[in-house]
DNA sequence: AAATAACTCGAGGGCACCCTCGACTTGGTT
DNA sequence: AACCAAGTCGAGGGTGCCCTCGAGTTATTT
């Protein structure tokens, strides 16, 4: 319904923006945890104001988030188009971390790192909903074992955010990756 | 030499036995980070008095996790003894996780999650040297893959370390790991 | 150009943690 | 028992972050 709430005032909006670039920015290079009035000061408006627009942290997450969500529901089609399971499901491993890997907060997110709202966590189930099926693909082809779940990638997530985020392990991902998923052949 | 500055006043070396009580159980509940504050408080004694023993978090390291490293040189050696060498690899991992496990604290400086001093380090890398041995022994037993290399140990520690301290992921961390152990099976 | 609703500002109060320092207490010594 | 070095205490100053609110400014409407 309501296409939402009225028109913003026009410096009201445009602060809105410079708001969420900084926090955009912000959250992609320091994490979902970075310092809000940080964020004021890089858009250029006070802390008060960045209050005004978004009440709380979550707020930015709503607005922020989402899409950066979406962009694995792209992740998992492409992967159900490429032919071969197995390409198909280690080319969405690999383009999920490749997400995380330049995306701090991003990474946070997926990794649960912070407490996120129902409605973040729910879309961050949904794509491993998607990931389901790329796993069923590649198992119904003899290619991924049958004993891997879909809830085994959670840990996954969960460890490789971590090597992803160390200083000394980040340049090296793909190749401790490589180990994990070679484990992981049928 | 000197077997360590002047001996302590009887009150002040059971302050610092408290203090050193409680930083261990703070760092093995809480992590590295643990508040020095809550330290004191729960060794009974003042905050003023906890500097007076240690006048940096660092000086608690120093004090506590030197023991708790020599508990990895322990299951290296018992690795060596072990006969089947793919066996003393995973056994040696197995535990080293287990510990890390049971002990956040532990798993913050072997992931080198804070900046640890010079000396802190140096004893983790001699852990890592332990290790080496036990690799060796699995490659040219042809039981562990060829290409995977001591330094392969750290992202595998790092990860681990996350997947150890997440609620969601930390029960079926053996689960985990077991994947990542059949990757590196020659 | 006057009126006003919408917006912006930033000082300031809270909190959690860090660490210091001068006043006090106490164990050990003579 | 008198002394004092050793030890203890905790108020308080510093930092970095959170969030609020009343006073001031500005876009928009008439």
């Amino acid at each position: 319904m309501a296409a939402g709430s009225k028109p913003l005032r026009a410096d009201a909006a445009r602060n809105r923006d410079k708001l969420l670039g900084a926090a955009t920015r912000a959250f992609a290079a320091r994490g979902l945890d970075a310092p809000l009035e940080q964020i004021a000061r890089d858009a250029g408006v006070s802390i008060g104001t960045l209050y005004a627009h978004f009440a709380t942290r979550e707020a930015f997450f709503e607005a922020i988030l989402p899409a950066q969500l979406a962009a694995l529901d792209d992740l998992a089609e492409k992967a159900l188009a490429e032919p071969d399971p197995w390409q198909a499901f280690t080319g969405f491993i690999d383009g999920l971390f490749a997400l995380q890997a330049e995306n701090h907060g991003l990474n946070d997110a997926l990794a649960q790192r912070l407490p996120l709202s129902p409605a973040m966590l729910e879309a961050c189930h949904a794509g491993l909903r998607q990931a389901t099926r790329i796993l069923d693909r590649a198992k119904t082809a003899g290619r991924l074992r049958p004993d891997f779940e879909p809830a085994d990638l959670v840990p996954l997530l969960v460890g490789m955010s971590q090597v992803l985020q160390s200083e000394a392990t980040s340049p090296d991902w793909r190749r401790h990756l490589g180990f994990f998923l070679d484990g992981l052949r049928a």
